[in-house]
DNA sequence: CAGTATCCCCCCGGATACTG
DNA sequence: CAGTATCCGGGGGGATACTG
């Protein structure tokens, strides 16, 4: 699949306009890369969770970044947040269908890197040798 | 899949050490989801680059983060840099098979929201009117 | 060409305090 | 409980100039 430098706009469209500064897809990149846009949507594999829950299961997460984590994720269409209107306040967080996909594919390389992670050690330390 | 709030030690790193912060899974993590990151892992499947084409393939990014995230991904043993020793210089970034492994998971996740993003924006759009 | 060095700004993101 | 409001420091990251 090699291209040009020069590539034409159909090229850079079929390989991604992620490469385009300022498009949709570098937005929503940035929050479902963002380091507690991660971790939220992994910990949401695992069912519900309410918003001290979550809290709690993505380790050292102020509220502030919480918070607006799962506005950008709530805004991209991948968290569903439901809140109900009780005293005390009771939210619950999910992921909906397309969350669910998005989140399969982030846990997929959280998972390959915590694997590979001795390996990634090993190989960058040899080249350190080999060089 | 479901685990407590107050998951064990060994679920804890079944689930994935990511959630223990300052563990070295989170470093890697941030070297390969930074936006500098994902667009030259991708980039660099196509095959190999030197340091000023992979500038131009990475739109937008200066001097000094391609560098940079550079040798963040060498460090971790993703990328392997080959300099030659000419003037003008000639230096060439490829993947390494772990970099391709890992390059193939972040492309994966790019096509995905790539893919899905109308479907985003339309869904985000219909619980806003639910809601 | 392939970087490093330097300066500097912005904003991410933590801490704290407050509210419905 | 589930947030918002405010303050503020550190560092991510751009621009420019310089070098081997």
């Amino acid at each position: 699949m090699k291209t040009h430098p020069h590539a034409t706009l159909a090229e850079k469209l079929r390989r991604g306009d992620l490469f385009a500064p300022g498009c949709p897809s570098r937005e929503v990149m940035k929050h479902v890369t963002s380091s507690w846009g991660v971790l939220i949507l992994i910990a949401l594999r695992d069912g519900t969770l309410r918003f001290s829950e979550l809290r709690q299961r993505v380790n050292g997460v102020s509220e502030r970044m919480l918070s607006q984590t799962l506005k950008w994720l709530e805004g991209d269409g991948l968290v569903l947040r439901r809140a109900y209107p009780v005293v005390p306040p009771h939210t619950e967080y999910s992921l909906t269908p397309l969350g669910e996909e998005a989140a399969e594919r982030v846990a997929n390389l959280a998972e390959w890197i915590e694997e590979r992670l001795p390996a990634m050690l090993a190989t960058a330390e040899q080249d350190r040798i080999e060089a």
